[in-house]
DNA sequence: CGTTGCATTGAAATCCCTCAAGCGAGGTGG
DNA sequence: CCACCTCGCTTGAGGGATTTCAATGCAACG
């Protein structure tokens, strides 16, 4: 998909574009796109959000760290998903391209200056705020309940609905990201990953591309 | 703390009082307060959300479940707690009373009304559902990387934090609720409860009543 | 063609779960 | 008032799913 090299993880960002951003809801704001390298950190945890992001090619993971550095995966964000939007002074997790990516910024000030006086762009933000809880507390009981097997197939069920490719789904993120966003180890998901293709449910032309051979079976893994 | 019996498991409830309910944020809506026994549905998933409700006294539970019986809970929602406010028609999960409690009820017509016209009212209600976000961005974290004994004690922390007694925590809900909430089943929690207490950090007068002996060690396990 | 980073696979260990029994407080009924 | 029941909690023993540790494979890149 996309050629990867050693200095993509360091290249600098640099404004691409400025112009109008289209969100969700009819939404349409000023905002600029900057480029991410692979693993380029798009925010900080606790840094001050001075912006709200859209994505619009590549992949942003969000991520929190622990003391000793085991780490969460949030979320993944695809094309059209929107990022960071916070109500505090400071993000609240550390967001990361995922592969190289082009992301929009939209100024806080914008937005808060729209809320202000339109109800409905307020209310379009609340949703955006709405949703995220949505897609975590479904998340939720996955991480407390759900076996390897099932939180895999959950997996791969949700992204081939949200990224399907020709026949199954490209997956922008590693075993690593995977693993750190479904609570398991990569050695896990690699295992589980090779059990479900032994078991026709998928195929595997490749780590990063997955064929959906078996929905239904697929479907049903997913409790 | 409260005296049990199994016709309160099945009382009805009714309405006990028409007014104003004062919430976060300075708030005050037209509302009304209901009695819900212990174990008592105050909704169902899927149901039409047409309240919106806050805690008075007693505790309430958000939980999940999964086809086959297994259960998550959400979130534990105490005195002066607001949950239940979505955005779309319906609930997303189910919520019960943990113990005899009384919730205060308000019409969503009228927060749709006044988060129309009011701006900071919006902001407010946005906020409400950013918090929601906000502790279940802490639970993810929990649920998808932490030991037993870790989820233990940030739970114990947290409680203190939220529901302090004169020297500890009382605890509303049962072993079962925790275990769902933490991710474990009900004889790792009584396990874990058992060796905090054998290594001095807690004492259990009674089950539902925690001793903090050790404040430090506790947050020191919260990694 | 060696290096590097990611992914896969195997073997052993561990943490937590499952199954099962026992305990204690509170409520009920004889 | 005491025996009995129920329900929630605790404790033990054994097993299993996932992790840990370690080695190998593989593709891209210089």
């Amino acid at each position: 998909m996309q050629t990867i090299s050693a200095y993509q993880d360091t290249a600098r960002t640099s404004p691409m574009l400025s112009g109008r951003v289209q969100m969700a809801g009819g939404l349409d704001l000023p905002g600029f796109v900057m480029d991410f390298a692979r693993n380029e950190e798009v925010f900080g945890e606790e840094e001050p959000a001075d912006f709200v992001y859209q994505v619009v090619s590549g992949a942003v993971r969000s991520t929190r760290i622990l003391s000793d550095g085991r780490r969460q995966v949030g979320a993944f964000y695809l094309p059209g998903d929107v990022f960071g939007l916070e109500l505090g002074e400071t993000h609240r997790f550390c967001a990361e391209a995922v592969a190289n990516s082009k992301v929009a910024l939209i100024r806080r000030t914008a937005i808060d200056r729209l809320a202000e006086r339109d109800s409905a762009a307020a209310r379009q933000f609340w949703a955006l705020t709405s949703q995220d809880l949505q897609r975590l507390q479904d998340h939720m009981v996955l991480l407390g309940r759900k076996s390897a097997l099932e939180r895999v197939a959950t997996f791969l069920v949700k992204m081939a609905e949200r990224a399907p490719s020709r026949d199954g789904v490209d997956l922008p993120m590693s075993r690593t990201d995977i693993a750190d966003y479904l609570g398991l180890t990569i050695e896990t998901v690699s295992r589980t990953f090779s059990q479900l293709e032994r078991d026709q449910v998928i195929a595997l032309p490749s780590s990063r591309h997955v064929v959906l051979r078996d929905r239904r079976g697929l479907a049903e893994l997913d409790a």
